[in-house]
DNA sequence: CTGATTTTGAAAATCATTATCAATTAGCTA
DNA sequence: TAGCTAATTGATAATGATTTTCAAAATCAG
């Protein structure tokens, strides 16, 4: 069976305590600046099921990184400031019904959606440059 | 200034006999196949460039693999099967207003969304092991 | 407490992607 | 067409994230 460890709970613990998504790498490097001696496999093992339980919401940044966060468990989508990293969860109904819709409509099984939008939040855009 | 190689239009013909999104791994697979001497270091170059340049499309998969295909110039959304790679294009303009809605009601500038739907298209569905 | 089983973590192995850099080549120009 | 030069190529090394290994340490039911 799963058994309860204190690296897991540190993880479990680290990733709360974050503002909006993280690598593993990340994760590992702030637990090691609190002290931890926690080693980076288990810091990838930990979100890993963490992800797999429903605890932790992964999604993958523009850059191909894995970045994991501490959610709410329903199903849910990210507004994500690409500066800052604060998240907001988001609710959209309308959407779980489109991508339902869209995937059987096209003879699609099991469908799973990455819907997620990028932008500035307001306490951010007077710090970035312009658009391109 | 940019010069027409044959590598690029290589890379650019191949991409377009793709029924869907590739890797550049995938792709330079393929063309090794077809008996081209094509370089690994280019084909990754030509996909970035065609991607830059909006002649291709490209997105992470959940695998966090980079992948590209050949697209329709004007913007939408992608259902792709997860085994043979089929690619459908989508148009969604129900989820536009929603992005756009929601961006805006948090106070979010110049968003960007990432819309697209994962699954097995009918024809794989019956190749791939059950659902877990 | 004990022992079977799971978990850990340092280090090695993978894997995709990028950087190097000498050799090649496309696109002028005369 | 020959020569020039900067852009491009590609074999290979380097990177960087993630996974695997496997012996040692820890958990927990009995
Ligand atoms: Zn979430
Ligand atoms: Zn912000
Ligand atoms: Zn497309
Ligand atoms: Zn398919």
């Amino acid at each position: 069976m799963k058994r309860n460890t204190w690296q897991r709970e540190a993880v479990r613990s680290a990733l709360g305590t974050q503002m909006g998504f993280v690598s593993a790498q990340g994760l590992h490097s702030s637990l090691k600046g609190s002290g931890s001696q926690i080693g980076l496999a288990t810091v990838y093992r930990a979100l890993a099921d963490l992800a797999q339980e429903g605890e932790a919401d992964s999604l993958q940044s523009p850059e191909g990184e894995a970045l994991y966060r501490a959610c709410s468990m329903a199903h849910h989508h990210h507004l994500i400031c690409r500066s800052c990293g604060l998240t907001i969860e988001i609710e959209a109904d309308e959407v779980e019904a489109w991508a339902q819709k869209t995937a059987s409509l096209h003879g699609f099984s099991r469908p799973e959606h990455v819907v997620d939008i990028f932008g500035f939040c307001s306490a951010c855009v007077p710090t970035v440059p312009a658009a391109s």
